[in-house]
DNA sequence: TTGAAACCTGAACCATGTTTCAAGTTATGT
DNA sequence: ACATAACTTGAAACATGGTTCAGGTTTCAA
């Protein structure tokens, strides 16, 4: 009885050591996921880096399932609170403001690019996980484009459609320009600009 | 000697028997995985789906990780031709050819739903295959860029990362409004009407 | 017609890595 | 100080499913 169900971690730690092993567990599992991804990653390599038993490994979380949902839940409030801090710095109109979003994530992702594959990948280990990732981000760059609109620094007919093709234009030039950037002539700048260019103006033809 | 590489696939078939029982597991496998998920997926369970014994399969794939691959190349192979078709149908100016290109697109995606999923889990299963995929869609999308600047159609500045902005669109929009898509007030055509007017005019304010 | 190559079969082998467990250690509140 | 709950340990049990193989059947060109 009490049989722990391998879909539910167990109740959270008690105490403050318990707290720390379950904390370490947690950054032993980004990197191990980061580097090998969900199915090469072995629980026995996340406990050996963390400095912990096998066993213990069980105290903290009902399987492998359970501990990458957590951690995908994990990074993507830490993301978010990332991406809220750098916006929250400035005061800036609204098309600045897209623009600031995307080049915070591309020096983001860059600088975490483990974060940005677990993200994606629990699409297929954890597809809730996934959708409620996304699904949260496009509402908040939809909240962004309504008080752009409602300033009158934006059009006023933007909707969850047009908050789902930034989103994707910003998280494949983060693929692109972060994530595979190998030279120096890849510059997230670059990309940067671009989407600004396509968001101020569009892609026709300059006017006369 | 003339060891199976698992990595690689052995010799195509020779006969027509060959070809229809190679056929016959690539249909199954497309199913399976795009069911059930790389991982999920059994080998068993896909030449059963195919109506082959279980040693069969190696004659044709020299192992899971291969048989995926060839069938990543394969859909993506399909995903152009289906594309390309849907696009030479029509005279379209360029920005008509972006929107048209987005329709075909959603439309294949909501028809399809399993070769989106396995295209995008070859991210972590076959990652070459991925960037291979999206750098040669890409490229395409680039393509036209060119062709509606040399017409007078497109500004004249657009590079690389413009196409891959315009991709991410295209994709995420395909995955919320075609794969995700649950009622009917989540309209295909309305994400292709908000991505047409991101491309033709921006978000910006209305001119006075 | 005939021989060789191509193809088919499925039971058994086997590697891998998740999960369990029973016994010990440390923390906490009274 | 004591009792109890929280936590730790790692060897072993266990399930799963990919891969091999030795022997049969079909195809096809000469």
């Amino acid at each position: 009885m009490a049989r722990t169900d391998p879909d539910i971690s167990p109740a959270p730690p008690a105490t403050e050591r318990g707290r720390r092993t379950r904390r370490k567990l947690l950054d032993a599992a980004t990197i191990e996921f980061g580097e090998r991804g969900f199915h090469e990653a072995s629980i026995a390599s996340i406990t050996r880096r963390a400095g912990v038993a096998l066993g213990s490994f069980y105290t903290y979380f009902g399987s492998k399932e359970a501990i990458f949902r957590d951690l995908v839940r994990d990074l993507s409030e830490g993301v978010r609170q990332a991406a809220a801090q750098s916006l929250a710095e400035r005061e800036l109109d609204a098309l600045e403001t897209e623009r600031a979003a995307l080049g915070a994530f591309l020096a983001f992702a860059r600088e975490h690019k483990e974060i940005y594959r677990i993200i994606d990948e629990s699409e297929f280990v954890d597809p809730e996980s996934y959708r409620l990732h996304y699904e949260k981000t496009a509402e908040r760059i939809l909240g962004r484009l309504r008080a752009g609109a409602a300033a009158g620094q934006l059009r006023g007919d933007l909707d969850e459609a047009h908050a789902w093709a930034i989103m994707g234009m910003n998280v494949f030039l983060g693929l692109r320009y972060a994530v595979w950037s190998k030279g120096e002539e890849d510059r997230p700048e670059h990309a940067a600009q671009a989407a600004a260019m396509i968001l101020s103006e569009g892609i026709g033809p300059r006017e006369a």
